[in-house]
DNA sequence: TCTGGGGTCCTAGGACCC
DNA sequence: TCTGGGGTCCTAGGACCC
């Protein structure tokens, strides 16, 4: 009896499909016309020099995320832009990724609009995993007043294709017994990991769908795209996907980047910009108490080139201005090694290698240790104060009620902070 | 179609160690 | 002395994702 039940449902678990990917369909628009009924129905785009989402009613004209806003406009002469209501997109992505958490506590959020889920613990509840992904659209629907598209399938790259192919506003279930004529029909650029780069690659040796994708032999792909890609590509091609669930996952880097648009490789400016951004970056790194052994800066020059520098640390750090100094030196060695470059048209920095659990108290004796190279150690220990110093005001008051000074001059924000905020991902 | 910001993972070569 | 093999870490660049 034991045994009976035990493979009947390992047999049956193996075979059903409880992998749900939900997508909030054009999120950033739908929220607008959420909030301005006046909107709704017409072609809209969220930005202004850069357009970050665009209404479906746009995409019809060609209008796309991250495109040029100069350039929609061309496309969708009555095309309306608006400036985004940001703490509006990060309230209504929570809201929506909660209504999935009622169901099921095995949620892997992506990103603001988007997650993945497993039902199979909760369909004796809720009922098949079907009924659960239209209960949880009509929900965020009523609830919300946002469309949102589902996949469900057996595993998470099969529901991500399945909720690609819903949109928008549907509900695609992948039965296990048909899955893969559901899958090889299908572009290969649906897949994951499959971009312009791989799409193109594939097309040259007449691979256009997952089907051809699937048949092609494994060291032809793997000389194609390398080992890692090969392998995994041809797995997903079977829908081989051994990925789980993860509903938490630590982040292994974080970085900050700003588009300066051209200006000349002023010493004044950059360090001003990269203030700025050791300023974000150390100011969340301090927050978890997650402190990084490797800084990394790029520069990207006026012909869009981009050349990256790093160097890894003995220990970590989270010092302001520690960092920018650091990404100082980084970047006036790339400079240097290039020096007929006169234009910079982007900074980033990016701080990885970072420390799981750290005694910030710990840090004191590093900025000693790295003043002491330089003379004047009691500098380190006084940064080390202003850092904390100006954590706690912001607490209190606000970001902007403290900063450092050169940082907040001449620092070209094309984006809104809040805008940047929804994009951090949780260290 | 070259335009924004925050991320992940892979590759290849070199240094270094056993 | 030459020769071989394996592993880890670092750096720079690239592809891809939302």
């Amino acid at each position: 009896m034991f045994l009976e039940n035990f493979f009947g449902r390992t047999g049956r678990m193996a075979r059903t499909a409880t992998i749900l990917h939900a997508d909030l369909d054009a999120f950033y628009a739908s929220v607008e016309q959420l909030l301005v009924p006046s909107l709704r129905g017409k072609p809209i785009a969220v930005g202004g020099g850069v357009v970050l989402a665009a209404s479906y009613e746009a995409r019809a004209f060609g209008v796309r995320g991250g495109m040029p806003g100069r350039q929609a406009r061309v496309l969708c002469p009555q095309l309306t832009f608006v400036s985004g209501h940001f703490k509006e997109y990060q309230r209504l992505g929570d809201a929506a990724i909660k209504v999935i958490g009622d169901f099921t506590p095995l949620v892997e959020r992506i990103s603001i609009d988007e997650a993945f889920a497993d039902v199979a613990g909760c369909t004796h509840l809720f009922g098949l995993p079907a009924e659960i992904a239209t209960a949880i659209r009509q929900r965020v629907r009523t609830e919300l007043g946002l469309p949102i598209s589902v996949g469900v399938a057996r595993t998470k790259h099969l529901a991500k294709i399945a909720s690609q192919v819903a949109k928008p506003d549907g509900l695609v279930v992948v039965d296990p017994e048909t899955e893969l004529e559901f899958l090889h029909h299908l572009p290969v650029e649906l897949m994951w990991g499959v971009g312009p780069v791989t799409k193109a690659r594939l097309a040259e040796i007449g691979v256009l769908t997952i089907g051809q994708l699937a048949k092609t032999p494994g060291w032809s792909l793997e000389r194609l795209l390398g080992p890692a890609a090969g392998e995994k590509l041809a797995a997903l091609a079977w829908n081989r996907d051994p990925r789980e669930i993860r509903t938490y996952r630590r982040a292994r880097s974080a970085g900050a980047q700003s588009a300066i648009g051209g200006k000349p490789a002023d010493a004044r400016i950059i360090r001003s910009t990269l203030l700025h951004l050791a300023d974000r970056i150390a100011t969340r790194l301090r927050a978890k108490s997650r402190p990084g052994r490797t800084v990394a800066v790029r520069v990207r020059f006026a012909d869009l080139n981009s050349v990256t520098r790093s160097v890894t640390l003995d220990a970590p750090i989270s010092a302001t201005v520690i960092l920018a100094e650091l990404a100082e030196e980084l970047v006036s060695a790339i400079l240097a090694d290039h020096p007929h470059e006169k234009t910079i048209s982007l900074l980033a920095i990016s701080v990885s290698h970072l420390e799981e659990h750290w005694d910030l108290e710990l840090e004191l004796p590093l900025g000693l240790q790295d003043e002491a190279r330089r003379p004047g150690t009691r500098i380190g220990m006084a940064r080390w104060a202003a850092d904390c110093a100006v954590d706690k005001i912001r607490d209190r008051f606000g970001w902007d009620a403290i900063g450092y000074g050169l940082a907040a001059l001449g620092v070209s924000r094309s984006v809104p902070d809040e805008f940047r905020k929804l994009a951090e991902r949780g260290l």
